[in-house]
DNA sequence: GCCGTTTTCGGCCCGACTGTTTTCAGTCG
């Protein structure tokens, strides 16, 4: 079992012991023992045998490395077996409403035998939620509002989750001697943050025609098949134990490019480009773009021949979204995507210092190894206190740190000094700003401000951008965008202060992001904001997400001169936001 | 349940804020 399914049953565990109102010490534990086997650079499937390894990852103690051993040789453990018994098992979905929590989750079930979100919505419908202590109706109302994103949600995978199984299939399908390509197509090729099932193209001689049936038949003997849903000519459907669905494709490698354009979409796209073919008395389909009059094959093998014989550039996957990109590829005018390759610095990173995992060192080490020019270390303020969150005096300590190690670096890498700051209820920076005059990238965030009246969130935001020291806007397409609706924040108008007053918006790279943000970084560009793209790393494994970053700003049709940290570290500083006079 | 010792058990990131309150429980980060 890999590692991300080991941490999610051990999270599961901290869950349903929390419902049971377990000890909050204990829950802690599984907690923590969740995230280390998630962020561990090593398989510890290959090493479960081995209890002293698995006692070398801090956080799992003699008790959990039991629990990780059974979990990977029969699938689950005894506690939380136990807990399932007597609790149900979607009352973990339950948990995922904004607003519940395992008291409210507990409470639900002992008035109301309430256990999942169906159940929840009967009782809102009745009435009877209403009878219940504490839930008054903006309780009910934001609950409701959850649920209705829990609908719009389910069902679809995270990217990340849907590349890393595509991933396995390809190294498995890729021994099968013949098998020369596979190519995930559909919404992973074009970069969602969400996939609803995955689509595999194959080819290579193995999948022409009098071969294919071979190649059928090992696609089908896949081992981790949980169900295999069809097997046709040149086609395997099956289900993973995760529940995502998996169409496999074996094609004969004259028709791949075709097959790829059609299955790649978006459906919008592939109307419109079909369209633009029948103009020009072509038609397009899944094995080739044709002549009207006679059939005579014009383009099939590669997708690059296709929207060249319709006069087209090629169009990158993530922007095929029927938005201009047809326009746009016709009069030669697509922007060149930024491409990871361009990225010059992090600029948002924690350490040890408050709830990162690695010292200011081994972040630019890691840096170095990424091939960065520039890293800025911007652990939290004190508002954050979960976080050990830094006051004035520790923020003063910890800069004069990173200049240390700037300084060791010796020009390695540059270290810029920085922190994230929290936006306070009145809109004010919870550090002064002669902490902030000191700092070259300060990052005022969001954290606390979903917790205050929504009323005031635009006008909250607005005062924040306003404080001279505040260089950039975290969080903008992480939590903000995302949020907008439910708090109702008045986006235009906070974009439209960025872009006046200088302050850069961030995006952060993250595949865990639900729902696409796509159009308003588009919007952003348009008004002028600066954008940068940070992984908000506390762990070095984690500066590796940048790549799903960079696919989500290729959906936002963003080029390298785009991006502020794609300049070398004078430009990037020079393009920030001008520090007042003293 | 983990850890670090004061080697056998006590401590383990906590503060802001909401919605329901009439003094606070629950959620969030």
């Amino acid at each position: 079992m890999d590692n991300k399914s080991i941490a999610q049953l051990l999270a599961e565990t901290a869950d349903l012991l929390e419902i049971g109102a377990g000890d909050p010490f204990r829950i802690r534990s599984y907690r923590r023992a969740a995230e280390a086997v998630e962020n561990s650079t090593e398989q510890l499937s290959s090493f479960v045998n081995e209890p002293s390894r698995l006692l070398e990852i801090p956080g799992i103690g003699k008790g959990m490395a039991a629990n990780i051993q059974e979990i990977e040789t029969r699938g689950s453990m005894k506690l939380r077996d136990e807990l399932l018994i007597t609790y149900r098992p979607t009352m973990l979905e339950l948990l995922k409403l904004p607003g519940m929590g395992p008291k409210t989750v507990a409470l639900l079930w002992e008035a109301l035998q309430v256990s999942d979100v169906e159940q929840l919505q009967a009782a809102i419908d009745t009435g009877k939620l209403a009878t219940l202590p504490r839930f008054g109706q903006k309780l009910i109302e934001k609950l409701q509002r959850g649920i209705a994103e829990y609908h719009r949600n389910s069902g679809r995978f995270l990217l990340d989750d849907a590349e890393a199984a595509a991933e396995r299939v390809t190294l498995y399908l890729e021994q099968f001697k013949g098998i020369e390509r596979v190519m995930p197509a559909g919404s992973l090729r074009r970069g969602r943050e969400t996939v609803g099932d995955l689509d595999l193209l194959v080819t290579g001689p193995a999948c022409a025609e009098e071969a294919v049936a071979a190649a059928v038949e090992y696609t089908a003997a896949y081992p981790p098949i949980a169900e295999l849903l069809a097997k046709g000519q040149n086609k395997v459907s099956f289900r993973l134990r995760s529940g995502l669905q998996v169409d496999v494709r074996l094609l004969p490698e004259a028709s791949y490019g075709a097959a790829l354009q059609y299955f790649t979409g978006s459906k919008m796209h592939n109307v419109s480009l079909r369209q633009r073919a029948l103009k020009r008395g072509y038609t397009l389909s899944e094995y080739s773009l044709a002549r009207l009059d006679d059939g005579t094959v014009v383009a099939a093998a590669a997708e690059e021949e296709i929207y060249k014989a319709l006069g087209m550039d090629w169009i990158p996957p993530e922007i095929r979204e029927n938005q201009g990109e047809l326009e746009a590829a016709a009069e030669h005018r697509l922007p060149r995507l930024i491409e990871q390759i361009d990225l010059r610095g992090d600029v948002h990173m924690h350490t040890q210092a408050t709830d990162g995992r690695n010292t200011i060192l081994e972040m630019a080490e890691a840096g170095i190894a990424r091939g960065y020019q520039y890293i800025a270390i911007t652990d939290h303020s004190k508002n954050l206190a979960m976080t050990n969150g830094l006051d004035d005096q520790r923020a003063l300590e910890h800069m004069q740190r990173i200049r240390e190690v700037d300084a060791q670096m010796d020009g390695r890498i540059r270290v810029l000094t920085g922190i994230e700051v929290d936006i306070l209820g009145d809109g004010a920076i919870d550090l002064s700003n002669e902490v902030l005059a000191q700092m070259d990238v300060v990052i005022a965030s969001v954290h606390s401000l979903f917790q205050q009246p929504k009323e005031q969130m635009t006008e909250r935001l607005l005062k924040a951008l306003e404080n001279p020291y505040v260089r950039i806007l975290g969080h903008l397409t992480g939590r903000l965008l995302l949020r907008r609706d439910a708090y109702e924040i008045d986006l235009t108008a906070v974009l439209k202060q960025a872009a006046r007053l200088g302050v850069a918006v961030e995006h952060n790279a993250d595949p865990n992001r639900l729902d696409l943000c796509d159009i308003d970084l588009r919007r952003a560009r348009e008004m002028g904001c600066k954008i940068v793209i940070n992984t908000d790393s506390h762990h070095i494994s984690s500066l590796d997400m940048m790549r799903y970053g960079i696919r989500q700003l290729r959906r936002a049709w963003l080029a390298k001169e785009d991006v502020l940290n794609t300049r070398p570290v004078d430009e990037f500083l020079a393009g920030l936001r001008p520090r007042p006079l003293a």
